[in-house]
DNA sequence: ATGGTCGGTGTCCGA
């Protein structure tokens, strides 16, 4: 089973390089985060015509809105608010196979790492909170779950280009990685693409637009996540980043990460 | 310390 996942910053101008990620890599399930899209208007047609006629949306006007796109069918979707807003940052659904998947779209924190002086930042500490206290808490029948999608955090040292230089930015602050840790360590999650990719080699998913070049000063980060439970760690058959979507014309700042269970 | 670029509820705000 192949899992990607991917922060498309708006689906609806991106449907093409949507159809053509799932051409290339034909995942069984494909995540999406930043669909920016209404529940109304996302783009069911396009993605059964591609092969892909199982969707579960959870969109709103502008912001946000998180999607999983399957081949094979599924149920008992739920959609989760988290620090009491229903703002379209979570979709869990249970696989054939008896797997639940959570695809989740972390808040990004804002520029200064000071919850006292940064809603943003303080709505991030508290969404990683309750992720960390939901999973400790909620595991029907010791279940086998993926846990997936933009956590707007890079956990190690070698997720990012200078871990001397992102120590104090957003994405990469110590409060930031230890509460990654402890959602972790609620289920003892295991990273998939650290565990086929261990450090200290660099891996990256998102580049910033602003850069002139982003191949050449290659100064990325390790944002996008795909996390199983400890009694998938010996299904993991593979993954890795797919850097050539990066280069795509007109793509998304992120990078499609992909996992694959035997 | 600054500015660089995207997308959409667009001429500002979030990333």
């Amino acid at each position: 089973m192949r899992i990607v996942t991917w922060n498309v910053n708006s689906v609806r101008l991106r449907l093409p390089l949507v159809i053509r990620l799932l051409g290339e890599l034909s995942p069984d399930v494909l995540c999406l985060q930043e669909t920016k899209c209404p529940d109304d208007k996302f783009p069911h047609l396009e993605l059964i015509d591609a092969g892909y006629p199982h969707i579960a949306a959870r969109g709103m006007k502008g912001y946000n809105g998180v999607a999983i796109i399957a081949r094979r069918p599924f149920s008992s979707t739920v959609a989760l608010d988290w620090v009491g807003r229903d703002d379209s940052r979570h979709l869990s659904v249970l696989l054939e196979d008896g797997i639940e998947l959570h695809n989740f779209y972390v808040p990004s924190g804002g520029n200064t790492p000071d919850p006292e002086v940064n809603d943003k930042f303080d709505h991030k500490l508290r969404f990683l909170d309750e992720m960390a206290e939901w999973f400790r808490t909620n595991r029907p029948g010791g279940r086998d779950l993926v846990l997936t999608g933009d956590l707007n955090i890079a956990p190690f040292e070698h997720d990012v280009w200078s871990h001397r230089q992102m120590l104090k930015i957003v994405s990469h602050t110590p409060v930031e990685t230890e509460r990654l840790a402890t959602v972790r360590s609620s289920l003892g999650w295991i990273d998939t693409i650290r565990h086929v990719i261990p450090e200290p080699e660099r891996v990256y998913s998102w580049w910033s637009y602003r850069a002139r070049d982003w191949t050449v000063s290659d100064r990325g980060l390790r944002l996008d996540h795909i996390w199983v439970t400890p009694d998938l760690a010996s299904r993991i058959s593979g993954g890795f980043v797919h850097r050539e979507a990066r280069g795509w014309e007109r793509t998304s700042d992120h990078a499609p990460v992909v996992t694959d269970l035997a």
